[in-house]
DNA sequence: AGTGAAACACTTGGTGG
DNA sequence: CCACCAAGTGTTTCACT
């Protein structure tokens, strides 16, 4: 199972301004009741709820989620992994990112342009749980021909509903 | 307002197994209604539904977002960008992160030990976009030193809840 | 802290414009 | 594609354990 380019690229449907608006809310708060978000879009509560479930059916919003403190999870720590790959092993990529992908402490994966073939982006308990984790996913591995390990200090998603 | 070390670090008061199925639950699924939530967990709906409460009172659980596909919003590529403040203006540097986060095309935002101040993750229309935002919001500043730009190919956020 | 029941609010499908 | 309406379902509070 391939998890590159797994979105069948659906931007060909551009978005109503209303659902926009609707995306927008969601994306400020994931649990606002349809009532409400049909209020604020000038929607009436049926018609909004029917935009919802055909925004979820096209892949436009993929879910939702809890935004929660990692610190309160235990993972005091947070890193950055740049992860490069032998030029030889580069045909398993996707394969190996895909172990890596279910590993709990990997937060988030990007592919990348450049040197580095991906970025993994980490939570951990402390220092030896981000080096055990290196050293037992990466380094162990044939593929890895180099990392590079950077602390994150602080973290902060989107405040800005997108509205480019 | 500062925006570095803005929680009080509340990860005094350890989670309970039940508060941590809880939290595993709503990351899977924020939208996961009280009765189906308090069934899987093994609680009634109203205690269920009272310790959520006391989560999001705490600040474990920050919120509840809409997970959007970006290209569906007009949001073709993304980037990362690693910038690097000056070593005379880094008293200013959280003030200036501050401008930057609050810009539609910025996703999140690192503040990273190592040479680099801190990362940008960028969603943009196109490579114009890309270029345009580089220039207006980092290379225009006094404060900024150097800018690295990666493409990202692809990007995953966590499959597995957090259970370290 | 957890339970159970009752009041309340919200969602969700059908019908018609 | 949208609004209105009517069940049906889920949430939320409170008194009690």
């Amino acid at each position: 199972m391939s998890i590159l380019r797994q979105r069948p690229a659906e931007e060909s449907t551009q978005l109503t301004p209303t659902d926009r608006a609707i995306v927008d809310e969601l994306r400020s708060d994931g649990r606002l009741p349809n009532a409400t978000l049909a209020e604020r879009v000038g929607l009436s509560p049926s018609a909004c709820h029917s935009r919802v479930r055909a925004l979820r059916d096209r892949g436009v919003i993929r879910g939702f989620t809890a935004d929660v403190d990692p610190a309160a999870l235990g993972c005091a720590i947070q890193a950055l992994v740049f992860v490069r790959i032998h030029p030889r092993a580069r045909s398993g990529l996707e394969q190996f990112a895909e172990t890596l992908r279910v590993r709990p402490e990997v937060a988030q994966l990007y592919f990348l342009g450049g040197s580095d073939d991906f970025l993994i982006h980490l939570w951990a308990r402390d220092s030896n749980h981000v080096r055990d984790f290196v050293l037992d996913a990466l380094s162990s591995s044939q593929a890895v021909a180099h990392t590079d390990t950077k602390l994150i200090f602080d973290h902060h998603r989107a405040v800005t509903p997108t509205a480019l």
